[in-house]
RNA sequence: GGGCGUGUAGCUCAGUUGGUCAGAGCACCUCGUUUACACCGAGGGGGUCGCCCGUUCGAGUCGGGCCGCGCCCACCA
């Protein structure tokens, strides 16, 4: 035990000593029923660690050394999401590179020194997750000191990738399954589609955001009639677009028009006039006008109507050329429709906009000037400009037809807290189509197939060819199918690689199985899952917790974990969220530096389940402040030799080890239902009052009186001390398992968690002969003699000449079992009991000496 | 528009089944250092528990309605 305690240097020793004794290696021999498995969340690595991250992953560092204390082998590793976009574009600027599935793969390629000055290097794909790989490598390390700083008892060894062999193997195959048992299908659709990234996405990948528009009201000619339609519309560009304008089938407003044909502004293109359910009677005009596609409900009314398709949108968001005059594209005017189309033609969607407007007055179809509006517009969550609707092929999963067992599943997991549950199923109830999970994109992981071309060269969708499971995992850019020769690719007659890659969700919804390296070790997957909790943050239950579900459903018809343990998220002094683009994150190194480890886990374990939370660097303070008492405490409780063969007589002893044992067991109670935030901070309160005024009212009788009144205290505090640290470590990592090593052998992180019904049985019966209330009553008083000296403004160590104490003959007689320590606590002469209905006291200082 | 959460001292938050529940820590003020701890100890001031109704002998705690904040969702023309 040191001199003087402290908790400099406690981080590098104790991680140094953890990693070369593999302290938290997970024992692979240990059967089912003994290992608690965790589904880490991976985080991104293109991007730094935020104060979020160290918030939310202490929560379930807490758990783990629980759980690890609590006799369970603790499967706990680390991912690192190095899948997706953000890698992308990182790599790409980084070395000046671009990937091109069509480029070979080349074996001996080196990555540029410096990037390209402009035109950046095409690259295949295979050479591109290389550079990938070898550029998140870096960070990967970063991210890991970090980890080990702040504590998380991960093993190291069981680290995955979502880019790596493995997710890729495993990505695949689930997908070669799910097609062969008709999950997976592909569909040309009308998709959501990025314009910037050229890419469909997935509605969990979706915002709204808030943008000023402007309201058109457009005038329609109606054919063959007098009568005219008034539309408001905020896209008039995609009037070309047009296939029908509907009406409420109970607007009167609109019925002549019903079963009439409509000619489109500019266009002269005849649509019908058409009723819904859906559309309001409140809105504009009541009439509005489907496009293909211009929103969502533009899909529901050309699906359930059966409208045919004119698609003005090409997918690098500029207006197509349109063969005007030809089947589809009729007009009244067809050379005045083609001129007009063509002032739009090859423009952005904002560009048509502005151009159509002026057309729109010039031939007097628009009405009145354009209304302001701010309207929500759906984005892409990483886009800049608004998602756009665009007809493409694409792959599914399905996901509508097991809605009812998804909600189910949800049901059947337990959330903590439990109220989570309610974003999950709303998410499911919601779902509006099949999960498109691909993506037109080249950093994934690719669609392990192949497409025959026929004689004129054109790609024969119908007929995918599926690599077999021993190859995977494949690249179809680079690989070549089985009884075809490379030189055959893009061939007519030969083949061609499917384009696509994976929804970075889609390999992410596999991250049990990657972890637990299914299919390659089914040994370990077998005793980790399904697994016992995924911890992760409320903000993606609709992406990552629901497809992990959905994966895990369809492929095993399970649920993959027990619990669902939802974080909150960090908030800053404005209470908004903390992130990059905000510019107030605080880096999580200089956090550690600072505050130390135990102090910032302090911080965030005191963070309830869900909740989001302040950061408040005072917090750590505090928590700090609790690692230096604990330090301190353990040094004044080991003092002493311990006793032989004694056992916990005194009263206010066994009345301390009786409330601690309560505290155990409420702490115990609170981390099963993984309520760390309680079971924390009932401890600490306790630890409080028990260095206040336990260790101040033993004091006295620990130093000079009998050798058994003395090995009493001397025993109580060890059992006290050593409950304590243990019930600390899994918050305090670094400074408990310091305090243990002062006089236990091996690390605390693998003692067994402290026993209430031990501490209970040692204090049998304190609450019935009087000892609970003696400690009570015996602190009460010494509060007020206490309250006493700091009002006459006197030392603590002040003599006492007397002390009425006024109560009930019941307390008075249990103040008696703990008067010595409090007459040597409180430098006492003389304790007055005198019977009374309620509690009082006078306390009569001795004279101040000079 | 719907769902979920939340609103308690200047700040961060406890207040499990309605009756010492008006609390803790920080901050602030006062006092105190020979023996675990100045990265300290003792004490003090400070709140009509968002607002309004209701149930009850009694409500921070239950019910209803408003208001504020946050998140998620929505078929946002």
């Amino acid at each position: 035990m040191p001199e003087r305690p402290t908790l400099e240097g406690l981080e590098e020793k104790w991680s140094e000593i953890w990693d070369r004794q593999g302290a938290y290696r997970f024992d692979r021999e240990a059967s089912r029923e003994r290992v608690y498995a965790i589904d880490t969340p991976p985080p991104t690595v293109s991007g730094s660690l935020h104060v979020g991250h160290v918030f939310s992953y202490t929560h379930t560092d807490v758990i783990a050394r629980y759980q690890r204390m609590r006799g369970m082998e603790v499967f706990y590793p680390m991912g690192w999401d190095d899948n997706g976009l953000p890698t992308e574009r990182r790599v790409q600027n980084h070395f000046g590179v671009r990937c091109d599935p069509l480029v070979p793969y080349d074996p001996d390629f080196k990555a540029p020194a410096e990037p390209a000055e402009h035109e950046p290097v095409a690259v295949s794909r295979p050479n591109f997750v290389a550079l990938c790989l070898e550029l998140t490598k870096t960070d990967e390390q970063a991210f890991e000191q970090l980890w080990r700083r702040l504590g998380l008892s991960v093993d190291w060894s069981m680290t995955y990738t979502t880019i790596g062999e493995l997710a890729q193997r495993i990505s695949q195959r689930s997908f070669l399954r799910l097609l062969s048992r008709g999950e997976a299908y592909q569909l040309e659709a009308p998709t959501l589609w990025d314009v910037d990234f050229q890419t469909a996405v997935a509605q969990a990948e979706l915002e709204d955001r808030e943008r000023p528009g402007a309201m058109h009201r457009v005038r329609f000619a109606i054919a063959d009639a007098p009568a005219q339609a008034l539309v408001d519309t905020t896209r008039p560009e995609l009037i070309a677009a047009c296939v029908a304008l509907l009406a409420h089938p109970d607007d009167e407003r609109h019925r002549e028009l019903l079963g009439k044909q409509a000619l489109t502004p500019l266009f002269g293109t005849r649509v019908p006039v058409l009723t819904h359910q859906l559309v309001d009677p409140e809105k504009g005009t009541g009439l509005v006008m489907v496009c293909t596609f211009g929103d969502l409900t533009d899909v529901v009314w050309w699906r359930e109507l059966g409208l045919p398709v004119r698609s003005v949108l090409g997918p690098d968001g500029r207006l197509l050329e349109v063969p005007w005059g030809t089947p589809g594209w009729e007009s009244v005017d067809v050379e005045t429709a083609r001129a007009r189309y063509g002032e739009l033609q090859g423009r952005t969607v904002n560009q048509a906009r502005r151009r159509i407007v002026e057309l729109l007055e010039e031939s007097g179809d628009l009405v009145g000037e354009p209304q302001p509006v701010t309207h929500a517009v759906k984005f892409f969550e990483k886009g800049e400009r608004p998602v756009e609707i665009i007809t493409s092929r694409q792959w599914f999963i399905r996901t509508m037809d097991h809605r009812q067992a998804l909600i189910a599943r949800g049901r059947e997991l337990s959330w903590h807290p439990p109220y989570m549950r309610a974003r999950f199923e709303d998410w499911v109830q919601g779902l509006s189509g099949d999960w498109n999970i691909s993506r037109q994109r080249f950093f994934g992981v690719p669609f392990p197939l192949w497409y025959p071309l026929d004689a004129s060269g054109d790609v024969v969708h119908e007929e995918p060819m599926l690599a077999r499971e021993e190859q995977l995992p494949v690249d179809p850019s680079t690989d070549v199918p089985d009884g075809y020769e490379p030189a055959q690719r893009g061939r007519p007659g030969g083949f061609s690689g499917d384009p696509d890659v994976m929804d970075t969700w889609a390999t992410s919804s596999l991250t049990p199985q990657i972890a637990g390296q299914a299919g390659a070790d089914d040994e370990l997957f077998e005793s980790v899952f399904p697994m016992d909790v995924r911890p992760q943050a409320h903000d993606i239950i609709r992406t990552w917790l629901f497809t992990t579900i959905l994966r895990s459903q369809l492929d095993y018809n399970v649920l993959p974990w027990r619990n669902a343990a939802i974080s909150g998220w960090v908030l800053d002094p404005e209470r908004k969220k903390m992130s990059k683009s905000k510019g107030n994150v605080v880096t999580p190194m200089h956090l550690l530096e600072e505050h130390g480890a135990d102090a910032v886990r302090y911080w965030a374990a005191r963070g309830r389940p869900g909740t989001d939370t302040a950061f408040d660097p005072q917090q750590m303070k505090v928590g700090r402040r609790l690692a230096v008492k604990l330090l301190n405490a353990s040094k004044f409780a080991l003092a002493d030799l311990p006793p032989e063969g004694e056992t916990v007589t005194h009263p206010l002893d066994r009345a301390m080890l009786a409330r601690l044992a309560a505290v155990v067991a409420d702490a115990t109670a609170r981390l099963e239902e993984y309520d760390y935030a309680r079971a924390l901070e009932h401890t600490e309160e306790f630890f409080w009052w028990y260095c206040d005024f336990y260790l101040e009212l033993v004091k006295g009788r620990r130093y000079d009186t009998s050798p058994q009144a003395a090995a009493s205290v001397s025993l109580a505090l060890r059992l006290s001390l050593s409950a304590f640290q243990r019930l600390f470590a899994p918050f305090l990592p670094f400074v408990s398992e310091e305090v243990w090593s002062w006089w236990q052998q091996g690390s605390v992180h693998r003692a067994p968690w402290p026993d209430a019904t031990e501490l209970a049985g040692a204090a049998a019966g304190a609450d019935r002969n009087g000892e609970e209330m003696a400690l009570a009553v015996t602190a009460d008083v010494l509060r007020e003699v206490r309250k006493a000296k700091s009002q006459a403004r006197r030392p603590m160590r002040a003599p006492v000449r007397r002390v009425v104490v006024r109560d009930t003959a019941r307390r008075l007689r249990a103040l008696e079992l703990g008067s010595e320590d409090l007459l040597a606590a409180g430098a006492i002469e003389l304790l007055e009991p005198v019977e009374d209905e309620a509690f009082a006291v006078e306390v009569e200082l001795a004279p101040e000496t000079r």
